[in-house]
DNA sequence: CCTCTATATGACCACATAATCATATAGTCA
DNA sequence: TGACTATATGATTATGTGGTCATATAGAGG
């Protein structure tokens, strides 16, 4: 019962969370946590990017729950919040994989 | 086999789709053509925004391959090129929705 | 051809935000 | 306490883009 679908109340909240979802770095980021948790550090070598960059985009993602976060010792371990946001990378990747494929058809026939 | 996942290769295509979708006019848009092919003068009146503003965007939508347009007489028909992206407003609408209750519970036990 | 309607487009502005740098905070260990 | 490491944060800049306005394009009907 809780299938919840797209109407003018959430549509703000839902977007909002593609939005959020809309930048590389951060899309690496969850893409590194789903092989576990990770400190900043791991994620700063993982990406490539700087301390202050990532602290930053984690910092969105916890504020928009989508990673947890928790301190031990001196360091901060990230974890996914919810495995779900997988599940949304796999349709976008089967949207664009159709579209091109699609495109390739109307090229060549 | 054509599961595609996320890598760092397909990552910049994955999260410009999600930024597409990270807009309310746009979301308010695809919407409306859940229920069929609109022209532009019927989803300017369903969403209330500008005419130029949603032809923008249904431009935008164009781009990405998320609708499709036909032409007929003077008007403009566009519909969703993939159902699959309700999908994904699916999984947002859950997602949200474990993360509110998840709060809820936090605060009252 | 003229008018009306529908749609697209270019210029412009305003705002959000990603990235960077410097610095603050805070825990660990000697 | 002092040095070191890990993380967070404030200030600043640069860039992208959503919204608006004016205008162009184009088809329909007289």
């Amino acid at each position: 019962m809780p299938n919840t679908t797209l109407t003018p109340h959430n549509l703000e909240a839902v977007a909002t969370r593609f939005r959020i979802l809309g930048v590389p770095l951060r899309l690496e980021i969850l893409n590194q946590l789903a092989g576990g948790e990770r400190t900043v550090t791991e994620l700063v070598e993982a990406t490539g990017s700087t301390q202050p960059n990532v602290s930053k985009h984690l910092n969105t993602l916890l504020a928009h729950r989508l990673v947890k976060r928790e301190k031990r010792g001196n360091s901060a371990y990230y974890t996914v919040a919810d495995p779900a946001v997988f599940d949304l990378c796999e349709i976008v990747c089967g949207n664009i994989e159709r579209s091109l494929e699609e495109e390739r058809r109307a090229f060549n026939g």
